[in-house]
Order: structure tokens, then sequence, then C-alpha cells
DNA sequence: ACAAAAAATGTAAACGGTTACATTTTTTTT
DNA sequence: AAAAAAAATGTAACCGTTTACATTTTTTGT
């Protein structure tokens, strides 16, 4: 591949005048530029961004490390981190970190070492500790989706609380009274904060939701259908079902209904994250938004340094989820058809 | 960020030394290489990967331009180039082209730049010549989904002609006799292709299929409801649809739906691609199976030069859908039935 | 037409690695 | 214990840019 080097050969000027011209500098003769650049398509030049990167300490690169990009949830993230990484004339590297921590670290590193101008990091296995470590040694480094107190500044999540509160107040709006919830089964703080919002809600109320009325699994579709297996074999009686997230909602739906339960008229779902999945599916999900494009925005521009570019009055570091209505929570059933239901739902274990 | 001088300063060693410890060569002292280990440590020593790439003339890079990663089918895309990249110890460097010509030719001349080891390029915009033109001054160009004879050696794609003789034969079987068809809009030759192999089939029954039948739109979700409505309007009379992919498909099942049409039982859908979408949605969509992930990892082996690893005979550059029945696709309805439907639609026209 | 000022161009030293080759140190052989 | 062989380490050139500074060319003013 031609250099600028075979470039400033062919057009019988220094490199410097060359450089000059790739980076419109205006201090070149116009005739002197129009040769360079006839010369530079000729030889169908183009730049060798890693020698810049060497000698400008700027990489025009965004990394972002996620789970697995499949998945429309990260899908989205992506997206924001991009058009913010477009906006300044850069690009995303990618990194995929299947599910463990020693891949989380293995994608930070690879990150750091191909000096990405910011890195953006959702990880699900890292222990804070680690977290921490990272940013406090390399400061372009932004953690989304946790609140870790040491590295405030370098957070951007979502109250998750807040959104389990939500969906227990809706919940109760139409009238429910005996729950039960799905979470996810990482180790990490999202479900229980979830959880813990909804439990607060319900608790008020003199409602429960006891450790046998929670089931954990992967979050995703298949997740979701097992848990609601294993609550169904365990005999939980519940109208009302409160899912970590949409994937594992639509797989919950999935698994109710071949049970032989409608959704919404015996039992509500409501899921989380509002992906497009939700709008997709049938019923359409009742979620809890998360504003994960806004948040990866937000993310690569801290991580880029440019925050000043934000209203920051507006954005606080935690946003906020919101409640999305659509077909799959409705009116609590009236007693005897609940009564059916249970009774359908023990003939069923037997 | 400590450098590879700091480190040999610091360990009293030369930066050769330094660099054997990092590249595992085992010409080093035992003594030598835990004593270096640990001032890199210490220090928080990163390679900087853009100087090795400088002078190893390899980045350990593979560059991909997709139209956007939201979209589920380039999600998927990007996790079969994803893990061809883990294999070989590289990472992927992802360009959204938002479905422009102008930024698709953008997304590769920055690839370009950065010296990916291999780009794989799914455009929907780019004309024939242009790629012509790209892959053969950058041999390590691979394009997707475009079989372009005078490159035809860096062209992996799907057979789409195959595809839809596939669905005019499914549908056949089931009974139906008219038929109608929702396309993409966008400038590329997928849609021409599966339309002509769909009609093949038909006329080979001395069926038709007229432009009136035919209706064009995005391809997603949206694109499908407004053809739909579209067909409706000008009173077309059909009991089965082919559809460009699945997002589209739900789109028009929803509309069709809305227009009090029950899906499959008055319609068959008959949707493409087989992204999971297709498995969420209900009724669950009978689809084309487009082995993306596969046909992704084939040509991040070929862009990468790696393509000894693939089984040349079990693999050529074209690739077969497959037909996967689900519940959006029944026999046609009987004549009875049918003719209450068109009388159904006719009213909804007044 | 000439000097001075301004503009254009060139030179060379970074940037942070790798690596062929030279040199030094250690080990083996006798 | 000295010489030879092997192993470890160091030196310096190179990869392709950018950029401060030096030099040359062009323009301006008189």
């Amino acid at each position: 591949m031609a250099t600028i080097k075979d470039v400033a050969r062919e057009a019988k000027v220094s490199i410097a005048t060359v450089s000059r011209v790739i980076n419109q500098d205006d201090k070149v003769r116009d005739k002197t530029r129009e040769h360079v650049l006839s010369v530079m398509k000729s030889l169908g030049y183009q730049v060798n961004v890693n020698a810049r990167a060497l000698s400008t300490q700027k990489t025009a690169t965004l990394g972002l490390v996620v789970p697995d990009i499949s998945d429309p949830f990260f899908a989205c993230l992506a997206k924001g981190v991009d058009s913010i990484a477009r906006q300044h004339q850069s690009q995303v590297l990618l990194c995929t970190a299947q599910n463990s921590g020693h891949s989380e670290q293995q994608a930070i590193d690879s990150l750091l070492q191909r000096r990405c101008d910011g890195i953006i990091l959702y990880c699900t296995h890292l222990a804070d500790s680690a977290l921490i470590g990272i940013v406090q040694r390399y400061s372009n480094v932004v953690v989304v989706a946790r609140n870790i107190p040491e590295i405030a500044e370098n957070c951007i999540y979502l109250d998750d609380e807040l959104g389990g509160q939500l969906a227990a107040e809706h919940l109760l709006t139409l009238g429910h009274s005996r729950f039960a919830s799905i979470m996810s089964e990482l180790p990490i703080q999202d479900p229980k904060h979830r959880l813990s919002g909804f439990k607060t809600v319900l608790y008020k109320q003199a409602l429960t939701l006891g450790e046998e009325q929670v089931t954990y699994g992967t979050p995703d579709q298949l997740g979701g259908e097992l848990a609601v297996n294993t609550l169904l074999k365990n005999q939980q009686i519940f109208t009302a079902l409160f899912v970590y997230n949409d994937a594992m909602a639509i797989g919950a739906i999935s698994a109710l209904e071949e049970a032989g339960f409608k959704v919404p008229d015996d039992i509500s779902v409501i899921g989380f994250d509002d992906i497009y999945l939700a709008h997709y599916s049938r019923p359409k999900l009742t979620t809890l938004h998360y504003p994960v494009e806004a948040i990866a925005k937000h993310a690569a521009l801290l991580a880029i340094n440019k925050h000043t570019q934000l209203d920051k009055a507006a954005h606080s570091h935690r946003y906020q989820p919101t409640l999305v209505e659509r077909q799959s929570t409705a009116f609590a059933p009236t007693n005897t058809q609940k009564q059916s239901l249970n009774q359908n739902q023990v003939e069923r274990q037997n």
C-alpha cells in the first residue's frame, strides 16, 4: 500500500508537503496541492492512521465492551456509541466478552493497548474492585449500568430501583395482589435493585413477595421459559409477573401460554428494557423503557471527555426508566376466575 | 501511559529485552523476565499496538461495514465476524453506514486507513463498479450478499433466487393460487432475485404475479405495514404473501390483522432471513433461513486470507436458504371462505 | 530592480514498537 | 582454566506519520 513517501517521491515534493495536503493545511500553493492530490489518487493512497496515532497520540477510536452484540439491547447501546463516534470522526472498536470476567478483562486490555480515545464498558462479571482499579488508572474509561461510589464520576446508570417501583405500582393499580418475579441470575446489581424496588412498594401495601415467588435464569428467552416452568412446578399462584428483561418476558409468556394461561387475561406480565422486541411480540409487551441509547451517548461523550457538550443540569449520571403500557398487562382476573385458574394450575401439576 | 522505554529504564535493561518479554520470546533469562514483568505490572504498562502495527504491518483488526448494527440481521453478521476475529486474536472495527453510498465509501476508506487485516462489506448503496474498484486494489476486502462476476472470488452470497423458489413451492403445496409480495425498495439485487425466483415457480404452474401485486417499502416493520396498506387500498386479492424479510413480514401481519384478516387462516405470510424475531413473533413466522452467521464467518476467514481453514468442497461462495415452517402459513382458505373474505375486503374499502 | 516580508517548502526529530545483527555473558568442553 | 559454543542482551534501523524549525521561493513595497 502506498505511503506518504511514495506520494512525495512521485509528486517530487517533500513528505512534509504531502502531509500538509493530507491535513488540509492551507500553507500549500494551490498548484502544488492539486498536483499532490492527483498523485495520491493515482496511487490509491490512504493515510495510515496507526502511524498518525503514534505521532499525534490520538486514535479517533472509541472502544466498547458488551457481553453479546447480537442481543438487541447491546446492539442499541452500540448504536448510541456509534452515533457519538461518527460525530467526532471516530470509529467504534467492538469487543464482545462472552460472559466471563476473564474475557472482559482481556477485552479491556486490548482496548487499552489500542489506545482508544475513550472506552465504554458494560461488564456483567468483573468485580467492582477490578473496575475501580481500571478507572483510577485510565480516566477515559466509563462504566455503564453500574453505580460504583468510588468512581461515581465515571459511571452512568439507570435507576433500577425506580423501575421496580414503577412496575409494582402499575400492577397494583390494575388490582393485582398475587405476584411472582423472574430475574437474571448474573452476578450483577441490576436484578437486585429492580426486585428491591418492586418489593418496597408491595410492602407499603402490606403485600409480600417471598423467596419462593422469585426464580432466576439466564437473561434471555429460554431463561424466561425455564423460570416460568419452575414457578409452575413449585405451584406458585400469581396473576402478575415482573420479569428482569423483555427477552425473558417473551419467553415467560410463551411458557405461560403453553401451560394454558392467557396473557394478560389470566396473568399480567411486565418486562424491562423496552427493546424493540417488546413491540414486535404478541401481545405487545408492557415494559419499563430503558433509555439505553441516551445513556450510551452520554457515556461516549464522557469517555472522550466531551461532556461539556451535554446539558449537565438536564442529565445527571443516573437515568430514569419510564413505564410503557402495552398489551401484556391488564386488570387482575375476578375472584371466580382466579379460583378456577388456581384450580387449573393445581390440576396441571398432577 | 507508560512506554517500552519507561519499562526498560525502570528495569535497567534494553528495550529489546522488554520487547522480547512482551512477545514471549524464549531467549530471555527467567530472572530477567520476571523482573521485567514485575516492572511492567507496577507501571501498568500496556503495549501500544498501533506502534506495533507500524513495524509488523499487521493490525489484528477486522473491519466490518453494515447499514445498521441495531438491526438483528446485521447484529448476527457482526457476531459471526467477531467469533472469527477472536479466534485470531483480533478485534472488530465496526462501521455503520447510514444507508447512503457516500457514507459507505467513507466507512470503507476509514477501514483502509486503519490498515485492517481484512475488511467485510455489506453495502446496500454502493454500485458494483465502485466495489470492483475497491476489491481489485485491496485484495483483503470481501463483499457479502452480492454476486459480482468481476470479483467473484471476493463475494460470499446467498442464493436469493432459490429462496424465492422455495417460498413459492411451499405456498403452492398449501394450495394457494392468489399471491402478493412485498419487497425492499433499496437499490440492491436481493429483492429482485427473490422475486424472480418466486415468479419462476409460479409461471411453471401457469400462475402469475403482476406488477400491481408487488409493493415496495423500507425493509423494516413500518415498511411492511405501509406496504400491506397500499396493497389493500389497491384492492388486491390474495391468500398468500411473500415478504422480503422478517421485520417487514411482522409489520405486514400487524397491518393485516389490523384490517381484520387472520394470519394464517385468511392469509399466509412467509418471511425471509429467519432472524430470531421470527421465533418471538406471534404467530411464529414461516420464513427462509439465511445462514448469516456461517456466511459472516466464511467472509471473515476469506478476508484475513485464512480460507484454507475452510472445507472448500463443503462451502462454495454461494449459500443456500432453507425453508423453516412455523405458524404464519397454512392451507389456502376454501372457496366459500375466500369469497366472504373478498367480500369483507371490498367492504373495507368503502 | 532590490531588499524586506511573507509564503511555501524542506529537514529532521519525534512517536513506540520490532528485529537483524553485533556484542557481551554464561555454559560447556577439553 | 582456557577456548569454543551457546545463550542472553544490546544497538540501531525501520515502520509511516506529524510538526517545530530552517531554508528557499515568491510577493510586496519602494
